[in-house]
DNA sequence: CGGTGTGAAGTTCTTCACAGCC
DNA sequence: GGCTGTGAAGAACTTCACACCG
């Protein structure tokens, strides 16, 4: 009675999904690093640039290899390399964002995206009115051209930028359309196969968790 | 040799972090199941729209008081009013916006704030040509006012959006003019003391966790 | 019955501590 | 001497399983 192998169908030597989501900070910090001209760095020295313990960030890196050298730490420029490689980063993926609202249309002009690797290269919305319009570097399509579009265009990643009514729904048609990676802007807990990653992003529950410590402090000092 | 009580100073029960994390999950849920009318919901059917085991969710609530009545489950009106007042949603709080570039001025316009009582009230920039600029309801002010605007207009919470060179600075001022609450939308890893509170809103993270889930599957069938 | 609340068991994640190497 | 890599110990979190209740 133990099923515990996560991601579904084992691939093998079971790297905790928390490993994976610290490994774009550290990437974004040796990034840092090395455009301030440093060259190596010890794991204290990168554990308090992200308030990590050493061994925290030596343990993880371990799940990949060995990367580092005893007495010296790390040479930032490879460690870098080798991590983005890891984490796919290694190469160009393309985007779709669904709904050209106010968000969607920040989304798609958000300059954050490109050099990372990220590229919007499709837009779409539901609304007849809004298909046609050129944002950006893209034209927005209608709903129906997602599947010809996702398939044509070489698309792995969906935004999803509609209101919260329409998002599970718009979720669906992108997991029907084969798509295992979505980045869910829209107020709502999707659900979705075992198989899809979900990150949402959420201003306002970022802001409801703080207010807990907020108030727990007033309570304790008077007022 | 063992120093593990979080959030600083210790208050009592010690309640864990990831807890406090799904609570605002939990509000939002039990706010749609109260607009479509549904009176009582059990922890299984909570946890399938939430994708959580039952398990956990009477244990998370259990942190907080008995909420519920056995063999029925619980009654939504209550128990999303209960969590609202634990997690301080129960008034509204104030927010400062720094820095009014194109992100800045997107979250002050933002819709979804308001409706969940989260109010900005002010909005500062250090490009004194920005300075004097009216953005929706608030007045652009400089960064000197800072300090000032925070007592006098009870702000509690600090939202950054500023290039992410100027982000630590950005927050260390926050910081000591006594802001315990911090949304970061720069793309860093800020540094704080540990009684300040941080949620970062950074999409390049979310999407760069994806790609190595997404580059495995790849991997594991052909191409 | 059906479903909560909760100690206890089980699992996952973090930190320790030290051998080994530069 | 300084720092990595890593089994082992420890802490945190999740799930089980069942007494108890409506």
């Amino acid at each position: 009675m133990k099923i515990s192998n996560p991601s579904g169908s084992g691939s093998g030597s079971a790297i905790p999904e928390v490993v994976i989501l610290r490994l774009p900070l550290y990437v974004r910090i040796l990034t840092q690093l090395r455009d301030e001209g440093i060259e190596v760095v010890s794991s204290r020295e990168l554990g308090e640039r992200l308030s990590v313990t050493p061994a925290q960030i030596r343990k993880d890196l371990s799940y990949f290899g060995r990367f580092g050298k005893q007495g010296r730490g790390y040479n930032v420029n490879y460690l870098v390399g080798e991590l983005r490689r890891v984490l796919g980063l290694d190469r160009d993926w393309n985007a779709a964002v669904v709904g050209v609202g106010r968000l969607g249309r920040a989304i798609i002009s958000y300059p954050g995206f490109s050099p990372e690797g990220f590229k919007v290269v499709a837009a779409f919305d539901a609304d007849p009115s809004q298909v046609g319009r050129q944002l950006d570097v893209v034209t927005v399509r209608p709903m129906e051209d997602l599947a010809k579009a996702i398939a044509e265009q070489k698309i792995d990643i969906g935004i999803v930028a509609v209101p919260a009514p329409q998002a599970q729904p718009v979720i669906n048609k992108l997991v029907e359309c084969g798509i295992k990676a979505i980045l869910n802007y829209a107020p709502v807990a999707p659900q979705v196969p075992g198989d899809v990653r979900v990150r949402n992003i959420d201003p306002v529950l970022g802001l409801q968790t703080m207010t807990y410590h907020l108030k727990m402090m007033k309570e304790r000092k008077g007022k």
